[in-house]
DNA sequence: AATGAAATGAGAGCGCG
DNA sequence: CGCGCTCTCATTTCATT
């Protein structure tokens, strides 16, 4: 499946939509409106727009995770062993490909990727990272940081203005 | 502000209803209901209910961070030096104010808070650093992991069945 | 107590000036 | 871009199990 992204110029208008949107997407166009001193129709073809081009990737509702029954959030560092293009490739396609990994980052510094991982308990996560760090040959070390506190968490992305 | 959350039964349909609006939230409770074998209404009560309890915590859209001229995601592991609950929550509410800070974890581990940054430029991060970590009396140290693909992002919880 | 069917109302989508 | 229409969808009501 092909990601439709491609680029366009945002005006502080769409800016300013995007801000409202990125807090609340159910905001209704007409309130939007009235909030950046536009019209709902004006709005909408901007939304439209924002969408097509990939700006606006998904619209999404946030879940609690500790009360869907998955408690504990999960910092990980990954270290490879070798760097080549196919093998970190092929990391990339399994870590990504897992539920319980639920961001994935290939990173630059001492470690080659983050990861973050939700999982419903500890031995969950043990079982984890035997099929996924000591069942690959690829991997050198992983360090592992449990979250007690998510004090901060969303995609909101700081937007200029 | 305070955050209505308190704890409810979910049975299948509710998970059911969470799976597809952590996904896509902008799908009609008609089509909901068809997927999950409820009436439209059925639908709607439960996503109210989830909602009141604080299981759907939000409605918000996604943005690509590149397309807004927020090209650059960084990780950072801060460690502080004195772990006094007063300090800890000063840090807390420190990097939760901060913009640029999108999610901030206060973890265990070799590091204190784990934080994932998104900025325009290096140098605008090179400044968010001073201001936050050389600006602080209380951080020891931190280590800065450079995105270079961001493999896996999202929030979506690993939902059970 | 929770559901589904039907009626109501709000909001999204579209063509027009 | 804004105005006004149409139509879909969300929301309420109510009878039913």
């Amino acid at each position: 499946m092909s990601k439709a992204s491609f680029a366009i110029t945002l005006d502080s208008f769409d800016l300013a939509i995007l801000r409202i949107l990125q807090r609340d997407n159910s905001t209704p166009q007409r309130v939007i409106g009235e909030a950046v001193n536009l019209s709902a129709p004006a709005v909408q073809r901007r939304i439209r727009r924002m969408e097509e081009a990939g700006v606006i990737q998904a619209h999404v509702a946030i879940i609690d995770p500790i009360q869907v029954g998955q408690a504990i959030t999960i910092f990980v560092e990954v270290e490879v062993i070798s760097e080549t293009a196919d093998l970190i490739d092929a990391a990339k396609r399994e870590f990504a490909s897992v539920p319980e990994v639920q961001q994935c980052y290939y990173v630059t510094g001492e470690a080659d990727f983050v990861l973050v991982v939700v999982v419903p308990t500890m031995s969950a996560y043990e079982a984890l990272t035997r099929r996924l760090f000591f069942g690959n040959n690829n991997v050198k070390r992983f360090r592992t940081f449990v979250a007690m506190d998510r004090v901060k968490v969303g995609l909101a992305v700081p937007l200029p203005g």
